[in-house]
DNA sequence: TTCCAATATATCGTGCGCGATTTAATAGTG
DNA sequence: CACTATTAAATCGCGCACGATATATTGGAA
């Protein structure tokens, strides 16, 4: 009978998708270190400059993230200068997160991230567009999976 | 002039592997609830599980990981009676990790793991071939580009 | 042998990330 | 109107993850 062939990380997809985070990660700290922002942080900068003045939940819900997570890491982004946070006066149990002049002014400094990202990937648009695909696929099963 | 448009989380690559990553650790942890162990706990079990008895560094160059995630996370699998850590008589700088009985049981209970998540993808073999392929060249040329 | 560089873990501080709980405000219902 | 359920943030506890540092062992060179 044929020996359990031995299960390794390196098997599993879960693993490539974990290993390609860590190599995000890595990628995206010198970028942002001299923005002073850590990946996380960089995300709901990203959001803001998309569309300003959004409550914790909105954004929350744009990036998968509970309010335990944001409120600690948005009073880093207040403390940093880059935002301001301000009850909502139509319903006060929201609060609105508003850039700063600095936050905003944060946004030509990193305009370049993209396109360094982009060129680290070493695939044109084409390919990154059918891998994203393939990902978004994979991510609308796993989360109907639930 | 063409108005500038926004950037946003769902235009990048980083952020479709954050979002998978999110997905899998939520597809996982009620599969390994009933095991008791975390997504990461699992990871360095599945190491020792295709081949045991092994110092804490070669189980950080499998993963990625450094020492100062490692020792702890051992520690509390240590804790669970799943693993020992003990010395390396030949260079007592290296600390072995050790499955216990209890943990080398545990591999069967763990077996059916991997096929709930593959039918969770909803993807043939093939699939899940093809993006695992593309996933490494990418991780490839990040770490390339370092 | 003695000293020094390299290696292997461990420790510490900071920042995610989540589940569970708390607090406060709003919306609905009788 | 009073009461209740729902919603939005915040708080707490735990566990990862990493950089920087500390400690101890090993291996080599003078």
């Amino acid at each position: 009978m044929p020996q359990d062939p031995k299960l390794t990380p390196d098997d599993m997809l879960c693993f490539d998708v974990y290993a390609m985070q860590q190599a995000f990660n890595r990628l995206y700290k010198p970028l942002l270190a001299p923005l002073g922002l850590t990946y996380p942080q960089y995300l709901v900068m990203v959001v803001l400059w998309s569309e300003d003045q959004m409550p914790v939940g909105r954004i929350g819900a744009r990036l998968g993230l509970e309010s335990s997570t944001l409120t600690p890491l948005i009073k880093r982004l207040e403390l940093a200068g880059l935002v301001t946070r301000s009850r909502d006066l139509q319903d006060e149990r929201k609060v609105a997160v508003t850039l700063t002049q600095r936050g905003r002014a944060m946004e030509t400094q990193a305009r370049e991230i993209p396109r360094c990202v982009e060129a680290s990937t070493g695939m044109d648009s084409a390919e990154i567009a059918e891998l994203r695909g393939r990902l978004a696929r994979l991510h609308g099963a796993l989360t109907a999976a639930e």
